[in-house]
DNA sequence: AATTCCTTTACTTTCGAAATTGAAAATCTG
DNA sequence: CAGATTTTCAATTTCGAAAGTAAAGGAATT
């Protein structure tokens, strides 16, 4: 259907989607996220209709889906755009994220079983030992083990909404990440973080674990405030 | 542009936006809001397109933006679909709306000010008259009166990701209603709700404030429940 | 009868050209 | 020369036809 005949230099490999509009949108979304394309730059269907060699209503459909998650926003008739960022844009997410993670969290601690608890302690267990680990053998593998336990501590909410919310807020904070402060991944206390995190959810203390998450949130967000700042 | 020629039967109206894209997607929107188009139905491009009159990329861009809200939701190669509604889905929407809301009104007790002391005053009182009038005068106004008030009692948020999520859960609770309780506006006893909300932010105590919220928006909502259940 | 393989049908998806628009450049006017 | 008006041009938006796909029905085979 598409990449087998890649010869133009700009062109972009659209395999292993279903639909070409599937494979420009993740493209796409991932350009966004890394930060090769900038913040507020314009999107011009013409540009990219040529760099991914489809037509202008895939291309357009494409970027009304990344409109959904406020990664691109559209002026009518005057094209689309990357998403803006500011501190201020950015303190109103985290104080967002930090109020569905805790009551995510919250619910989690509610209504979590014996197999919520089971998971959560594999994927802690998987996490501390590579926060123990050497730096080099950990900047491989700690950005998944981190989300993947962060997963974890929620994952008996069981609210698609919240779920929703949830993912879309982690969005961007990667995207701020990338973009205001790309050097540094691992915060250098998360170890002590994680592991009180996971004590209190297995004492059940939703007050504690509450509370230390929102620390936890905002602790790595000042790191981003400052590269921010610094624009 | 359009519109000036209204001849096929089933052609809607698309005058007053921008562009044929906004108009299809307003129109459609409408259509799903107040039920017209029945939950999990599918929505045909090419039967959307003649009903509109318009190309099949812009119908599907139109579509492809109300997945934004998930009024839509679409599976590669298989088309379009109007949102599902269930039981389960309702419950969830509920409880990340009353925390959303719980959140916007507890910050805005924290930074409002004179001037939204002054119009949360103002939107009470008109909301109080409509509340206090014969049956006939209230059903006109009720609805926005309603929707002004509690949109002034959390205006002072300031947070945009918090606003947007507010917006769409209102949009989903919304179509939840017109589905499945299309008959009942009002509740009996809105007024002694809104009264009591009134008075708690003007003393400005949270933690009432929040718990009647609550308990306001559950008790909306459990008359939707019934109606959906009785499917 | 059950299974496999084709055919048909009814769509969705994709494209590239044509219409339309907004904004900048060029021209005109007081 | 400043301000209003027209022209130009690049870009967005829109369309309708062509290509591609899933699912249902029908024939052939086991």
């Amino acid at each position: 259907m598409n990449g087998t005949n890649s010869t133009v230099a700009y062109e972009r490999n659209l395999d292993g989607y279903k639909t070409a509009i599937e494979g420009v949108y993740a493209d796409l979304r991932d350009s966004l996220l890394c930060g090769e394309i900038a913040p507020a730059s314009r999107l011009r269907v013409e540009e990219l209709r040529t760099r991914y060699n489809v037509g202008a209503s895939t291309v357009r459909e494409a970027l009304s889906r990344l409109m959904a998650e406020n990664l691109v926003t559209s002026e009518g008739q005057r094209g689309f755009r990357a998403a803006h960022v500011s501190l201020t844009d950015f303190r109103e997410l985290v104080d967002t994220r930090c109020m569905i993670e805790e009551q995510a969290l919250r619910q989690s601690i509610i209504k979590g079983d014996d197999q919520w608890e089971a998971n959560l302690v594999a994927a802690h267990h998987r996490l501390a030992r590579i926060e123990a680990a050497v730096p080099a053998e950990r900047a491989k593998h700690w950005e998944q083990a981190n989300r993947d336990f962060h997963d974890a501590t929620v994952s008996a909410h069981g609210n698609r909404w919240l779920g929703a919310m949830r993912d879309l807020h982690h969005t961007h904070w990667i995207r701020y990440m990338t973009i205001a402060a790309p050097w540094r991944r691992m915060p250098i206390d998360s170890r002590t973080d994680h592991q009180a995190i996971f004590d209190a959810l297995m004492d059940r203390n939703s007050e504690l674990a509450a509370a230390l998450i929102n620390r936890h949130f905002r602790k790595h967000a000042s790191a981003v405030e400052a590269g921010l700042s610094r624009k």
